[in-house]
DNA sequence: TTATCATAAATTGGTGCCAATTCTGGTTAC
DNA sequence: GTAACCAGAATTGGCACCAATTTATGATAA
């Protein structure tokens, strides 16, 4: 647990410049670098992202807050163990709040924004053949941040990426069974598709079956 | 800034049991005790609710990543300035939410819950005779509370009671209106009637001009 | 009189240390 | 052989101090 992770990190990241601590474990939990139930203990925290303790302490309370990471008073904080209704409700919120505005993303798109989300879909695409996971995980919110903000409503855009947050755990390792990347990426064409023709309902009828047959966060 | 402020406490607070900070500031901001924009250094808070050094800046730290609180680096934090724009987005969210649940609330409604919400409405209405304002704001979040865990989603319960926290400031100052006061007290008798009588339409109509008219938190 | 700069006060934010609690391993009693 | 218990180690969590940055104040010069 206490091995040196950073070369890990997404190319992006230079070891020189120091990312935020809780930015850096809340990734290695999403990507499940760190499963469910692992014991979080401040001093491994601090040797593994070369920081101190009042930062870790800080990373932790935060995700404790966001419920990632649950606190044991005088024990210590461990990843989540996520039950599976938790998980059916978030679905159903992101249902709701996505397919909820999906009438609004038909009626604020342009052809520039179709052109921008085709080629998001096409990097998803890309990174389902080369790239690391990591690349490939922000692949995917990059499309999905990008379709919501045609909605206009930025706040929700926010919400949304902070409820899909709440379903970590059992994370990255379903994604990884090549059907359902494939099948994901293919949705995704078929979403931005669907927006060219302003085709509500089929978008809605898209939206719901991606998020809901990949439950965690496809 | 720094005088003291725990005869404000309501009631049911004894002064000997000490409640978490990040709760009391909480209230602080919420019932508009501390208005947007007042600097909250940490000396006074301190003093303020008789608590150390390192119980403040969580607590600052919480409500900051809450957004309800701004963190000016080496400068300090102050009460979060709350836009139009971003009030009219929040609100747009609980609609997509509130609505998008309705007709799970009709479908799991019992007559006992039928009855709870009546009694949580009459309490509301009662505290707009007597009553302080947070006991008066507490009452309104129960009834509100009540209405969405009739749709059988515990999570969605906390992620509105959290977007609700977003848009503070400009808080119950708008409230104390007699008349959007009993405007909201009306809307409530008038949410549960419908519920009762099953009427989908008229529910959702109720909850979006509720949501709506009154828009902080009515 | 006003603008600018330097100095001083105040506030934030980081570091290190220590107490309190819990866990681990070994020992003893039954 | 098993269970309970006790001592030692490790971890969490609070506390006090100190450095760094920023704001306020006052003096000086134009």
């Amino acid at each position: 647990m206490s091995d040196d992770l950073t070369e890990m990190l997404a190319p992006e990241e230079r070891p020189e410049e120091k990312k935020d601590v809780t930015d850096l474990l809340l990734h290695d939990i999403l990507t499940g670098t760190l499963p469910a139930g692992t014991w979080l203990k401040q001093i491994d925290l601090e040797r593994r992202y070369d920081c101190t303790r009042p930062e870790v302490r800080r990373a932790l309370d935060r995700l404790s807050q966001r419920r990632l990471v649950q606190h044991n008073p005088n024990r210590g904080y461990q990843v989540y163990e996520l039950d599976d209704q938790r998980t059916r409700e978030i679905s159903d919120i992101r249902v709701i709040l996505e397919t909820g505005v999906a009438d609004r993303m038909i009626a604020n798109v342009t052809p520039a924004a179709i052109a921008e989300l085709r080629g998001l879909a096409r990097q998803f695409d890309e990174m389902s053949f080369r790239g690391s996971i990591m690349e490939h995980y922000d692949a995917n919110l990059a499309f999905h941040r990008a379709l919501l903000l045609l909605a206009g409503n930025s706040e929700l855009v926010d919400v949304v990426a902070e409820i899909r947050q709440r379903t970590v755990s059992a994370p990255v390792s379903q994604w990884r069974t090549r059907a359902r990347i494939e099948q994901s990426a293919r949705e995704h064409h078929l979403m931005v598709d669907a927006l060219e023709a302003r085709d509500l309902a089929e978008l809605k009828r898209l939206i719901e079956i991606h998020i809901r047959q990949a439950p965690i966060r496809a």
